[in-house]
DNA sequence: TAGATTGTTAATCGATTAACAATC
DNA sequence: TAGATTGTTAATCGATTAACAATC
């Protein structure tokens, strides 16, 4: 079937909204409460989880052990992914840091950098190692996604070479269309503000 | 008119494109160009652009520096944003340290944290001020934008308190979904490799 | 002029939503 | 049973794409 793309970010959200109802030591849910917390409509959540099965009883609602795990196993998160950070800068050192990312699933096992000054410093239990070990070190320890926190000139030559090394997905944090054959997800501050600030403008423009 | 969402994004694509362009020395360029470029198709490029005028010419292309300016008008980068950090953790700092978001329009003139120990520390020029001192500042300064970097469990405080201070628009990178009245961005960092995973799992079974 | 490329229309494709039968 | 909520259909809405006249 054929799954709309946004569909899969709101099953993340959906994960999230999870996983804090449980730690509230709630263990049941409706489409209607989750829908009211995250600001959507309640149809679409029961649309988006109908891709992938029933999970709920009519008439009750879901229970929240349960979805989570159905949410897990859609997601991949049911073992940990092996990730690397390439570009070990103050953005690089501080999504390495991130405890919150270990907890979702990913395991950032180490960091790689041009820069040899760098190299055998650690952040947390990530060392920094030379770029020019990741092929070796991304074989090794069976690396599945790399983050990419580089520098913009230097974004296309460390996708491929992550790419080569044997990563299946990117991160992509660098302000730069990279183009590469596996999976990549972007995260672009500065696209992300100027769609904040156009939103502005025009709510300005609506306002009067 | 209505203008589709993403096409918005996409118009942030194309200027950071054209201004590459613009340091390689090239001068003109067509929607052909762009869209190899960036690996979209060309009417899209034509399309997103003729929801705000005709800047183009017949036959002959774009010329680089005029649809500059264009997209700088249309983004509302004529003026610099001036833009808050809350808080001052490992990533907030990244944020505000990183030199190129002054370039893009975006002045991150302070940061904000709730540990008065990390109160008086600079990150480049901007210094990290108590929480308490946000509204003063906003008003004082006429700060247009927050960017929220802070632990989750404080997110929705943080983000009521900027609204409260008169910020206009938020850049959320907490992984939690806030509720203001305001225009919100989401820099979601978990949600995104989650649907990366989600990629690499997909494109993995249909290999076979 | 001949070739190229825009701007725009209309068709297609994809995503969301309303509504409701099924059923707990 | 009566009330509640799911799962799903069908309608609507929104976004993308192909195609081409306009025109440089």
């Amino acid at each position: 079937m054929k799954i709309p793309k946004p569909a899969i970010k709101r099953l993340a959200v959906y994960y999230r909204c999870l996983q804090r109802m449980k730690e509230e030591g709630k263990d049941k849910t409706s489409s209607k409460e989750m829908a009211q917390r995250l600001g959507i409509k309640a149809c679409q959540i029961r649309k988006d989880l109908s891709y992938f099965g029933e999970f709920g009883k009519r008439g009750v609602g879901y229970n929240i052990d349960n979805l989570l795990e159905k949410l897990k196993a859609i997601l991949g998160l049911e073992s940990v992914w092996r990730t690397v950070v390439i570009g070990a800068g103050n953005l690089g050192k501080a999504i390495a840091g991130y405890k919150g990312i270990k907890e979702q699933g990913f395991d950032i096992i180490a960091l790689f950098d041009v820069d040899r000054r760098k190299v055998g410093k650690k952040v947390n239990n990530a060392k920094i190692h030379h770029i020019d070990e990741l092929e070796e070190f991304v074989k090794k320890n069976d690396v599945k996604i790399a983050i990419l926190s580089v520098p913009k000139e230097a974004a296309q030559q460390a996708a491929e070479a992550a790419e080569k090394a044997g990563v299946e997905g990117i991160l992509n944090f660098s302000p730069r269309v990279i183009n590469v054959s596996i999976p990549v997800e972007n995260v672009d501050i500065a696209v992300s503000l100027k769609s904040l600030t156009f939103q502005i403008i025009r709510r300005k423009g609506k306002e009067k």
